[in-house]
DNA sequence: AATGAATGAGACTTCATTCAT
DNA sequence: CATGAATGAAGTCTCATTCAT
């Protein structure tokens, strides 16, 4: 009987639903495809099987392959974004708890989940042979990268540091996190959100000792 | 002694020293094709033309596609574990100038090169969804993140530092490097081979104060 | 008197009027894509776009792709058909004015416009195959053929020429028309209507000096 | 018996053929499908199985089927200026003899037969849309009308007729015998060969009176 | 009557693999 | 050993057609 209902509910066609929600529904399709089975192995007839849709689907919203793994890419940037905009402003004033946030924003879930990073190095791997992706990335990292000197460059200022060059420290803590998610996807059994966690801040500690007291 | 007469018998056949030529020089063509056109893009005749080879020369001499990667990412851990083991054994006693110098190996040509470390992220791209490439890059993190720890903990007992969790520092480590390698590859117009080095020789100073002196 | 109850009927269905012109509009967008794109690469997005209106309106109005096409090939015949007949019963009397009035509509714009030769054309090209097509056009050619023969044997008569068989000349004529369309289509540069009505007058010239004088 | 015999032949591969004659069968195998089914129904796969070939064929020696199509026009013109050229050269020195055998040329197999033709106009109904065929077109065109227009040149001065411009008595002869070629493809029932030779001669005989006597 | 999102068959094309030479 | 013509499975993409709105 519940195979009756299931069959019934199959012959319901998918609603046409909002152009824009359609083309989440297929962005989400194919993350969830490139995580499972790597970006060479996805087929657009895996993305729309994914979806629960049919065949043409992909090419009628996105128009080629190439444009819905570049907008897939643009998607995920604009997701992590939005999350890192949101953890910058609602984060406390001061610049070190901004910053510590920020690193603790990358280091936990959603954002530091085997199954998404999978799908940034997928393209990351991709990304010196295809520029429209290595751009993205770059574009990506350099807007963070900023932001992060920003923030460093006020907390050496308040703290009085000496000798210490914020574009380096920026710099180490984004390799940092880059370092630590791919730890993540290449030994996930081995690997420790909370040791993670506990490096960048005895790398913040040994750096800014007033401002991240042990 | 088999050993000797093995290398010592490789010169009555000069057909085996061919054939592991050929599959050297097939390995080498890949590893150019996959950073020119990503790993994709690559195929088995990209891979024979480079070498100036015919078609079917691939499946000739490693069965299939899938095997002549997994060769390829082998070739190269091999390639890195000389490398890092020639280091390891020929830098000064001292487990400070011997971490520094691995260190130091990780972040200068020929192994921090953009055409190399593009076909390693190539594979951490896939290695999610193929367990080989995972087990190969899990394998290799594993054993020098062990020789890290050792010498990071005979630096912590040489230097009776305290509060230092050898695990933690040389993770660090693995991942700083990861992670400059990777904005190698995204951003190599901002990327700096010094700024990347003296991110690293200043996290080990902060740590490590009495063995890396300013 | 039928007719014109027709008529006024039609007055009083604006539903089945709009349902001609829509049909009408539909054709006069495939005859402009086919001119433009040729028939193979015509697609019902292409027409619909052309009559600036939605996709499924073709099957909606002519149910099939293929049908479109017959209706398509049957609206130029009927055209010409109509410009045919309205030019032999409106020319003078005398059959050698007849013959040279239609001669020269086959001559001149709008029936001789590279636009609509290509159309023809395309059709021709699948007539072979497409025995649809084939009988459309083999019924129309005899049709005129033998109006032209008609007027062929009265001239003859007329003249009291010797040797000349009335079938040769129109079949003559005819053929010469098409080959003159065909060089208007595929050689449009030097294509010269003014020439090519003089071949057609001296070749009348030639077969009847005493209708066609000098 | 017979069957096993015939699965043993099947079992022989299609011996590796020089490649141009590879080229010549696919294209043979084209204009075969050609005629049989129009260029708009024909695909690769028909062409392919024509040839008695696998799927993949046409594209390992045409690269598209574009450029299959193209080469098989080109096919067609070679094929034709190769009978043409012969024709002209071996044909009696007689600038009349020379002509009138090239327009019997025309008339005759293997040139006016309707397998052929139904190719030919396939292009043609293409041409104004694809540039390419119709430059060849064109071309051939301009060639043939340039000797032709010689001949009659020649065949003026000899005869001494009054006015009678060249250009257009070649335009006349090519368009004659592009018509008949059209009525051969559309009214293949009622044409006939003897006729449409007629109508050339009674054309030439009415032109040029002193070298065609009846 | 009209729309246009969705379908899915089938086209073109690519490419790993095979194998006669 | 090596070649490279040929295969054919599988991929991307197109597009006539359907149908809920």
């Amino acid at each position: 009987m519940f195979h009756i209902l299931a069959i019934k509910a199959e012959k319901f066609k998918p609603r046409a639903l909002a152009k824009k929600r359609r083309r989440w529904q297929l962005i989400e399709a194919t993350i969830q495809c490139i995580s499972k089975k790597g970006l060479s192995s996805t087929t657009l007839a895996d993305v729309a099987k994914e979806a629960g849709l049919s065949q043409g689907i992909v090419n009628l919203h996105f128009n080629s392959k190439d444009n819905l793994l570049a907008e897939t890419l643009r998607f995920l940037t604009d997701e992590y974004d939005a999350k890192f905009m949101n953890t910058f402003y609602s984060s406390p004033v001061a610049p070190a708890d901004k910053l510590l946030a920020l690193m603790e924003l990358d280091l936990k879930p959603p954002i530091c989940d085997r199954r998404k990073i999978a799908v940034w190095f997928a393209f990351f791997g991709e990304a010196k042979a295809q520029p429209t992706y290595q751009k993205i990335c770059a574009d990506r990292d350099h807007k963070y990268a900023e932001i992060l000197k920003d923030l460093v460059e006020e907390i050496v200022r308040d703290g009085e540091y000496r000798r210490i060059k914020p574009g380096v420290v920026s710099t180490t803590l984004s390799s940092l996190t880059d370092g630590i998610w791919l730890s993540c996807l290449i030994s996930p059994k081995t690997f420790s959100r909370k040791e993670s966690l506990s490096a960048v801040k005895s790398y913040l500690q040994a750096t800014f000792p007033k401002h991240y007291p042990r």
